[in-house]
DNA sequence: GTAGGGTTAG
């Protein structure tokens, strides 16, 4: 029970009193919201009557549709509706071209928003922070951090003026690409601010490096710069990944006591927390929670607790929520279906899965890499290999291209499948393709050698990967001993074993199965209890 | 009116 007795009072009040889950006719979950289109319609009728007026009103009021516009994402719209201000002879101000840019970099077509840029210059405006900070994005979103801060040298040899705004995208470009310690330093000589210490703090996170995000935290406190929401909803997130939940919890309990209130995030990411630890039916209080303190659950909080469902195989409860999505005003995305097919899949029911994906086109949602993979893992692992084969040529053709993770499972598949040559035959085509392999592939090739009885090439890749100074995993090593078991060659397989832990590899239970059974099968009784003993010994039989 | 940060799936 590590919901501490202060969470459970102000996060979750009355529990006992909330009404079940299921279904739940709250108006406030009917609030007639307006459908993004029928807003966006709406904006641009508006933007015409504007530019038909007999006399042009000010220019900001187009700004205002247009930032409208931009904050639902709608950038081609914003751009042809600039384009028709243009047309009309309405000169077009420095917001205006700033948030034209903007669009293009969001539309990642950077070029284009370099050559307003040029318009911005000739017309003689002069670019503000707001400007520069979005060519700034516009190279970190590509990853091109590099030529951001190239960008950054020269207009401040220019004499152009940056704010917090700038050296926040800066840093958080430079965090994403895992630069952190660059970040850092810019975050030391250009001001602080809580944003830049949540982007770092998150980054650190992301890394599993808990120790340095608690520093900064720490770090951001003593300066006097508050946590906010944010912050705490970070720390939150972060320490539960690293497996910390009393660390994550206590941050919770601090941003409450602070009178911090939780939002959709933080609620998600208490779900999502619950899930894991397989405490179901707290994770769907929380969801009631939310409904009593009006934080609205979104698609991310459903999506969350349907995987949560079907992580302790409730396919019913997992359906339950599924159905019950659309009562709440909420549309189920491409991510729903994701969870709900690769649901169905772990608890063997394929063919619902099936049906699941069939029913995506009629509500024309587009199956992505990520259904395509689960689908055909599924298939795959149910030993349908051709349907499977059916689905990776489906999806070229609907334009969504196969992944590391799409062929590492077909040639997992095809590997326990007896088709080797075609799994090898697809490792080439997938590099033709311009996909990297990576260590899941490399150990179900070194499996699926293996198991067919080429240990000989088994060995060649391993010690391929090791000539390239590639470490092999745990599972790697487990594969090999196996291997090498199997082919009654023991003394070679308690070899590796030492190298393994030799080199900070340590078993787990799988490797001391294989390596105790092969000892027993071989009638070396003593050495096997040996091993038993350590195992035990190691606590590894929980 | 324009700009930077946090959540879910293989």
């Amino acid at each position: 029970m590590w919901l501490s007795r202060s969470v459970r009072v102000s996060l979750l009040p009355s529990i006992a009193k909330v009404p079940p889950f299921l279904p739940i006719h709250n108006s406030f979950f009917c609030s007639h919201s307006h459908s993004q289109t029928s807003l966006h319609d709406e904006a641009v009728s508006q933007f015409n009557r504007l530019l038909h007026q007999r006399h042009v009103p000010p220019i900001f009021e187009f700004g205002k549709i247009l930032g409208f516009l931009v904050r639902m994402k709608r950038y081609p719209t914003a751009i042809s509706l600039i384009k028709q201000m243009e047309l009309k002879g309405i000169l077009c101000d420095l917001a205006n071209l700033s948030l034209l840019m903007n669009c293009f970099c969001h539309l990642d077509k950077l070029a284009l928003a370099f050559s307003v840029f040029g318009k911005i210059l000739k017309r003689g405006y002069h670019p503000n922070a707001i400007t520069l900070t979005t060519l700034i994005r516009g190279f970190c979103d590509k990853g091109e951090v590099k030529e951001a801060l190239i960008l950054h040298d020269k207009v401040v040899a220019l004499g152009f003026l940056l704010d917090q705004f700038s050296y926040g995208t800066l840093i958080n470009g430079l965090s994403k690409i895992g630069e952190t310690e660059a970040a850092i330093k810019l975050l030391r000589i250009q001001g602080r601010s809580t944003v830049m210490y949540n982007i770092i703090i998150y980054s650190l996170l992301k890394e599993k490096q808990s120790k340095e995000a608690y520093d900064l935290y720490s770090e951001m406190v003593i300066n006097g710069i508050s946590p906010d929401l944010v912050t705490y909803t970070t720390l939150f997130y972060g320490f539960c990944l690293v497996g910390q939940v009393k660390v994550a919890f206590g941050f919770l309990n601090e941003m409450l006591s602070n009178s911090i209130r939780p939002d959709v995030y933080t609620y998600n990411i208490l779900i999502d927390a619950l899930c894991k630890e397989r405490k179901l039916g707290e994770a769907k209080n929380v969801l009631c929670v939310m409904v009593k303190t009006y934080v609205k659950p979104d698609i991310v909080s459903f999506n969350t607790l349907i995987d949560g469902y079907y992580l302790v195989n409730k396919v019913m409860n997992a359906r339950q929520v599924f159905s019950a999505i659309t009562h709440m005003g909420v549309s189920p995305d491409v991510r729903t279906y994701n969870i709900m097919i690769n649901g169905l899949i772990k608890n063997e029911r394929v063919d619902e899965a099936i049906n699941l994906f069939q029913e995506m086109h009629n509500r024309n949602i587009v199956p992505d890499t990520v259904t395509y993979s689960i689908l055909i893992d599924g298939l795959c692992k149910t030993g349908r290999i051709s349907r499977a084969w059916d689905l990776f040529h489906e999806m070229r053709g609907r334009n969504q291209q196969a992944d590391i993770v799409t062929y590492n499972s077909l040639i997992d598949g095809l590997c326990k499948n007896h088709c080797l040559d075609k799994a090898i035959e697809l490792l080439r085509k997938m590099r033709e393709n311009g996909v990297q392999h990576d260590m899941y592939t490399v150990n179900i090739l070194i499996h699926g050698m293996c198991i067919e009885g080429r240990l000989k090439n088994a060995q060649e890749i391993f010690q391929d990967l090791l000539n390239k100074g590639h470490s092999p995993n745990l599972y790697t090593y487990n594969i090999m001993i196996n291997g090498l078991c199997r082919e009654g060659l023991l003394d070679e397989a308690l070899a590796l074993w030492s190298k393994m832990e030799d080199n900070g590899c340590l078993s787990n239970v799988i490797t001391f199965e294989i390596i105790i059974s092969a000892l027993f099968e071989n009638g070396q009784t003593e050495k096997a209890e040996k091993f038993f003993h350590e195992m035990i010994s190691r606590d590894l039989l929980k």
